[in-house]
DNA sequence: AAGATACTTTTTGTACACGAATGGACGGCG
DNA sequence: CGCCGTCCATTCGTGTACAAAAAGTATCTT
């Protein structure tokens, strides 16, 4: 790909998703090139892409804004995204391979290893294990179209600060779910699939949402 | 919003829908410049976003080719779409207003008028009143995230082209459904409003396949 | 004659500069 | 003292020029 336009792409979300840019944010043109190291020309066309994953929203002659959600959006998208991830574990059902299959047995694994202590890199390493095992899933549906239209449903820092809420019982339920699925797969089980990344993400949205939210917007 | 960029931006989506480009074309983006009358930069601007949208596609150092679908992505695209869709009737059955079911009446009973006759120009305003009922519920469904996913999901040649394999019999039942799905916002019977969306949906699909594919790809 | 290589051409990618629009501040007027 | 209009600064929007990358072509070599 273009390499200017792709490096501030890149930096940009980085800095969006891990809160470097907060919510709400001005992101100026000019800034944002230097401190990407490029032009404006990139730049516009970065925010753009993100414009269009809804990471930044757009006013018209005013330049872009990093996104932030209500909690009417949140719970949209959490729905929008089981549907959606549960149509990809419908799909991969019948596609996955059995080396895709023992991918995901080996994050359910890490995630169990690294359950007891509850230490923050254990738990940053649960997050990538659980984030691996839902990019496997997808991958394995085959659908270049589920795919982006995921990305904007699933990058949000408000969803994966989600994570940051979960005790270490929620892990285990949710880590069950991965199992269940794994099963579901082994079996083709479309529908079983199907329907244990649906309850999967409601018990995640339903932990997000007890916490009250985050008070954004 | 801005003039240039969203100037090409409509162009060459109209371009792209009508058939003028046709599928797998190569859009060099000073050729279009000169077509849409503006320069380079807001063309560029105007490619990325259709190619967001699924319309164009990106090849790194190449530019833009139109998109074309093979039937698995057509299929794909009708079921997503059915999805989303069908929870857009779903969120606006509890949401609709009085004045815009009225409206959606208007579309259905033009539908009826334009009918019998079965000549071109009645066959465009068939279509017509089809898409702005369908615009009508989206709207009502009052989210701007449904709105964007679906926009690269509806507005696609090849289902446009769907509806010159409608035959009389199938546009009454097609209004048919859009007249269930009135009673069924009436009702508030969101449920019911989904189902009859998939349903509708659903059947153009079939309307569509059943005449074997347009062979692209 | 066929293949490979270097060159030319075409097209994209990036930078920069100028023009346009918007928001905020200052000052005048009621 | 408060409100409204004008001016100014900032930032986006667009056009243009230049650099880099790739495809196509012609020539040279084997």
């Amino acid at each position: 790909m273009s390499k200017a336009a792709d490096l501030a792409y890149e930096r940009i979300r980085n800095k969006i998703i891990t809160g470097a840019y907060i919510a709400g944010a001005h992101l100026k043109e000019e800034e944002v090139a230097e401190e990407a190291g490029v032009s404006r020309t990139p730049v516009r066309e970065a925010l753009r892409r993100l414009d269009a994953e809804h990471l930044v929203k757009f006013v018209p002659n005013r330049g872009a804004y990093v996104a932030s959600w209500s909690t009417a959006d949140i719970e949209e998208i959490f729905i929008l995204r089981a549907m959606f991830e549960g149509h990809a574990a419908y799909r991969a059902a019948s596609r996955i391979t059995p080396a895709a299959i023992a991918e995901l047995e080996v994050c359910a694994d890490q995630i169990d290893a690294q359950l007891p202590g509850q230490t923050e890199p254990q738990r940053l390493n649960i997050l990538a294990a659980n984030q691996r095992y839902h990019a496997i899933v997808l991958e394995a549906a085959h659908s270049e179209r589920l795919n982006k239209a995921l990305s904007w449903l699933v990058e949000i820092p408000i969803i994966l600060r989600t994570f940051e809420r979960y005790t270490e019982r929620d892990i285990m339920r949710s880590n069950h779910h991965h199992r269940e699925m794994i099963d579901a797969f082994r079996t083709r089980d479309a529908r079983w699939a199907q329907n244990v990344m649906d309850t999967h993400l409601r018990a995640a949205f339903r932990r997000y949402v007890v916490h009250g939210n985050g008070g954004s917007r």
